[in-house]
DNA sequence: TTAATTGCCC
């Protein structure tokens, strides 16, 4: 009699513990299913060998994002009580969370231990070849539906299409498409993404007005397509249009795509837009994704103070915070100004290993040896951080800029994970920086065998070997160059003016007041020479000439094109075009060529203006005459 | 259950 009272009691409380997980699951309440597994543990309950306390449990840790619990919930279930809906429940969980890797290790012990799929398993399967961009793996899920008979749902087909063209292939991702019955939002949105990304963004303007709806998604995807690509006015009048016909509050994942695309391409306008729209909506506190993406967009936009007034204002900041805030003044040359908010750090967030990549970084940038190399003598040590690849290349690139070549090489031969391009080509920078000719060849032969499509590096050392004086090993290595059809990217730079940005390309003639622009750079390159200034042709990859000799038209020849570099004209309009001793900003596509380098130094000091210019990879602020990057770069 | 999601070495 008591037995079964029990047993009444017990198949009761399951059923309200099960819809209690449920409800949290539901809601992405971790705090209260913990409570609730808290209490199962207690009484017993969940050693119970009927799976569906553990399947509730599971799926309460998988949709509130805990892997580690998840998992071990699901080791805790019998196999023979582990079905099709807990190992994909598991998958789907890891492929959420940035565990590619683990959900497809976890799709080949579920078919190792006899369990099939279903169509939602191959869902989870799709998406995570598709964040770890495996076509080769992801190419083998269509078969294998076919082969199962398995239902090509409009989600299925989705999440195929989606691997496809996360892979870049557009072919594939396309034939689905069209293949597809019935189509949903989502199904436009995955094509609309994948042709933005590969195909450009004018082309995904086209799709974007042929879709039969639209959600905020493919709003956003191609608002901030437009951002990147620099379609500054479309952009904003599009965002314009969305807020307008959605009639509803942009939410915080559309806020950080908005602020990362203006980051990334240098719009602040736009940034600045969005940062007083958040001080609009946001009444309470900011999010901290929103604030993270604010300080990273005035960071990468030029304007580190901006940046760190936001950081200050953040009442909770993550270690993501910390991290961006660091890796901002890092990349600004502020080597000491990270040391001092690395110590304040400590005493609110953990550190991790992007925090010592920024750390690193900044020693390196700012010439500190010792406190960096302490940094990564500490990491294990002291933090209980695995060195990675990027500690060893900043590592690598703290010696080599200080001319300690031969122990940033005993470093790269002895370290225990094998080099990548990166961190090689960084050498090669600071073979050039040393004139290491040796050393920088045997670099470049290992570099062609990693990546033989970058031809950056050849360009670096024809350079070497011309400062050299080395006119022949030059020219054979620009005739390799040449024969392969291998011309620079064109640079070009833009500058923002009165809530305009203003695009110049090498050589351009134009923009509206060109005259103006070029009468400029006349007076300023007259200015620059009384000041000491010598063109330095021997940083021009591509000489005018071919035979190597020079007579007195073809220097002046190589001359002019060095002063119509982009960013000089770009820097002449900013002087026309702005109030005196107004700071300047300039985005450059490429790396600032060592000319440049030297004459807006001058050009600093002569009309005493700050400059900041954000090249390929990193900040130059120009004041009174010096760089913030101490002339390497 | 799928789509946009803050920090990273040259």
């Amino acid at each position: 009699m008591r037995w079964s009272t029990d047993g009444v009691l017990a198949s009761l409380s399951y059923h309200y513990y099960r819809s209690l997980l449920r409800a949290c699951a539901r809601g992405a309440s971790l705090a209260d299913g913990e409570k609730l597994h808290a209490t199962l543990l207690k009484n017993g309950l969940s050693a119970s060998p009927d799976s569906f306390i553990h399947n509730a449990l599971l799926h309460m840790y998988a949709m509130c994002g805990t892997t580690s619990s998840a998992r071990l919930v699901f080791d805790q279930i019998p196999l023979t009580h582990r079905d099709t809906v807990d190992w994909t429940t598991l998958m789907g969980c890891y492929s959420r969370n940035r565990m590619p890797h683990d959900a497809l290790h976890l799709f080949l012990d579920m078919q190792g231990e006899g369990v099939q799929p279903d169509e939602v398993t191959m869902v989870c399967f799709f998406n995570a070849c598709s964040r770890l961009g495996d076509v080769m793996c992801g190419l083998q899920g269509h078969p294998c539906m076919i082969k199962r008979g398995l239902p090509f749902t409009v989600t299925a087909s989705n999440a195929a299409m989606d691997m496809y063209a996360k892979c870049g292939r557009m072919a594939d991702a396309r034939r689905v498409f069209d293949e597809m019955s019935e189509r949903s939002v989502v199904s436009w949105t995955v094509i609309l993404a994948g042709v933005v990304k590969w195909e450009g963004v004018e082309n995904g303007r086209i799709l974007f007005d042929e879709m039969p709806e639209r959600n905020e998604i493919a709003w956003t995807v191609m608002i901030a397509s437009y951002v990147e690509s620099g379609f500054h006015r479309e952009a904003m009048w599009l965002l314009g249009d969305m807020i307008l016909s959605l009639c509803l509050e942009l939410n915080h994942v559309t806020l950080c795509s908005l602020l990362s695309a203006c980051a990334q391409s240098g719009d602040m306008m736009m940034g600045r837009w969005v940062h007083v729209y958040v001080l609009k909506i946001m009444d309470k506190e900011m999010n901290l994704m929103v604030g993270t993406a604010l300080v990273d967009m005035y960071a990468k936009c030029g304007r580190i103070e901006a940046a760190y007034r936001v950081f200050k204002w953040m009442l909770h900041r993550n270690v993501v915070a910390w991290n961006a805030m660091l890796s901002g003044l890092a990349m600004h040359g502020q080597g000491i100004a990270v040391l001092e908010l690395f110590s304040q750090m400590i005493a609110e967030a953990q550190p991790d290993d992007v925090t010592f990549v920024a750390l690193l970084s900044a020693c390196s940038h700012s010439g500190l040896v010792d406190q960096g190399q302490q940094f990564f003598h500490d990491l294990g040590p002291v933090y209980g951080i695995m060195p990675k690849i990027e500690h060893y290349a900043c590592l690598v690139d703290l010696l080599g800029r200080a001319g300690r070549l031969e122990e940033a090489e005993a470093l790269v031969r002895k370290m225990p994970i094998l080099p990548n391009e990166v961190l090689l080509g960084s050498l090669l920078a600071s073979c050039s920086l040393h004139g290491k000719l040796q050393l920088g060849e045997s670099l470049l032969q290992e570099l062609v065998q990693i990546n033989p499509l970058n031809t950056e590096y050849h360009f670096l050392m024809s350079n070497m070997y011309a400062l050299a004086g080395k006119r022949d090993e030059a020219d054979s290595l620009r005739l390799v160059l040449k024969k392969r059809g291998v011309r620079k990217a064109p640079g070009s730079s833009c500058i923002h003016v009165g809530g305009q940005v203003h695009q110049f390309s090498a050589g351009d003639k134009s923009h509206p007041r060109t005259q103006e622009v070029y009468f400029m750079l006349d007076e300023m390159i007259r200015r620059l020479r009384l000041a000491g200034y010598v063109p330095n042709t021997a940083s021009q990859v591509f000489s005018v000439s071919e035979s190597g000799s020079h007579n007195a038209d073809e220097r002046e020849e190589e001359e002019q094109l060095l002063f119509s570099h982009s960013e000089k004209l770009a820097l002449s309009f900013g002087l026309i075009s702005t109030r005196p001793s107004a700071p300047l900003h300039i985005f450059k596509n490429l790396r600032i060529c060592q000319d440049c380098h030297f004459a807006i130094k001058l050009v600093s000091d002569i009309y005493r203006r700050e400059i900041v210019i954000r090249d390929r990879n990193r900040f130059h602020c120009f004041k009174q005459g010096s760089c913030s990057c101490s002339d390497y770069w």
